[in-house]
DNA sequence: AAATTTTATAGAACTAATTCTACAAACAAA
DNA sequence: TTTGTTTGTAGAATTAGTTCTATAAAATTT
């Protein structure tokens, strides 16, 4: 047991996480830095190693970061913790925070932000992105509620991003442990809200608010 | 204007063409590397200096890269090109061959994968997953034309716009007075001709092949 | 602190959709 | 010109999906 820091780097993008521990190595030369690329490895690691920094991915193939995060914090309370995403900041940055995670960083971000966020985050502040930083303050002060996206609970939006993927509600059921009638709830009510009534419209709605 | 070789990387991820050059610079350490995050840019480049391999993102903010691989393939024909894309490859992968690219290599390869893949390209050859390879060589051997929508008959044709719409079997079966189990019918042969076996894929599929 | 709303979940009853099989007509191939 | 294949169509049996109702827990509002 040393009292090297240590940092992990989970993304199923072996190319993301290589290229992350490249960056953590010249931030921290002397810091243990590894890279996983499923969730179940980062769990397994925070049961056994004290971590500092965690820089994560949301989606992963064995599970939705959204909800392991408070599993996270309780494993290891003052664990750190930097998303750092490929989907849309406005719809899942705002999120991730209430999760509990100490900063939201775009995959389209420069070497420079990446670096940037990386030390913010380790010096015990949050790290958002100006937009992001705007749009909290815009829905703090107008309380407009911009995107109808915002109104999906986290359950919610982790359904219909099956859905669109293009699992079947009984698919859907079985990987997340649930009845179909379940899935069928949760499918009227996020076309409720969305102002849909079937998997195309839902598709276009949910792309374009995806990519801008 | 020496003889050394030049290697560009494009992706809209700078930590994508970051990673990439690393890799690039670890095996061909002579070489002139570029890295850029845009079409615009390499085409720029394409015009001024000789390139001899190309690794692409398919989307960028500025462009999709499947109607641009012609445009670069004028510029300098003999130009390779390897794809490096998170989009699902039975989709994109035959596609992109067609446009007459020289790989498929997907996001989520390994280093080695993608080092091979660099390799193998670079040595005048093909590079494709096992995966595609298979799927390539079914279609060889039991003749599908290269465009799936030409196979559909013209009823066929009539009801996967409908369903691409968002109407529902029963709707069809209405609106063309036959019974629900012709719908039926009908939608598994078009997905089994499509080789796709959800909505959301076919809509994507369908999307694809309807802009050109 | 109490009242209200939203969220996460399902059982039972029901409706919609698929599968499997089939068959005639049109078309293509040997 | 017979043989094989694709197309257009369904009935019966089966499976998938929805609706309606309900309830506990969490979050929000009053």
């Amino acid at each position: 047991m040393d009292n090297k820091i240590t940092l992990i780097t989970a993304d199923d993008h072996s190319i993301v996480t290589k290229s992350l521990c490249f960056i953590l190595k010249g931030l921290y030369p002397d810091a243990n830095v590894y890279e996983f690329n499923s969730i179940s490895d980062v769990i397994r690691t925070l049961h056994t190693t004290s971590v500092d920094l965690l820089i994560l991915d949301i989606t992963f193939p064995d599970g939705n970061t959204l909800n392991i995060i408070p599993v996270l914090k309780t494993i290891q309370p003052q664990v750190k913790i930097l998303i750092f995403s490929g989907l849309d900041e406005d719809i899942y940055a705002v999120r991730c925070l209430n999760a509990g995670v100490n900063g939201y960083l775009s995959k389209l971000s420069t070497e420079d932000e990446i670096k940037n966020a990386i030390i913010e985050v380790m010096a015990t502040k949050k790290y958002l992105s100006k937009n992001i930083q705007e749009k909290i303050m815009d829905n703090y002060i107008f309380k407009k509620p911009s995107n109808p996206i915002d109104q999906l609970s986290n359950r919610e939006l982790e359904i219909v991003g099956l859905m669109v993927e293009g699992y079947k509600s009984t698919e859907i059921a079985s990987i997340l442990n649930l009845q179909k009638s379940t899935i069928s709830t949760y499918k009227t009510r996020i076309f409720e809200k969305l102002g849909v009534d079937n998997l195309p419209d839902l598709i276009k709605k949910f792309n374009l608010y995806e990519k801008m």
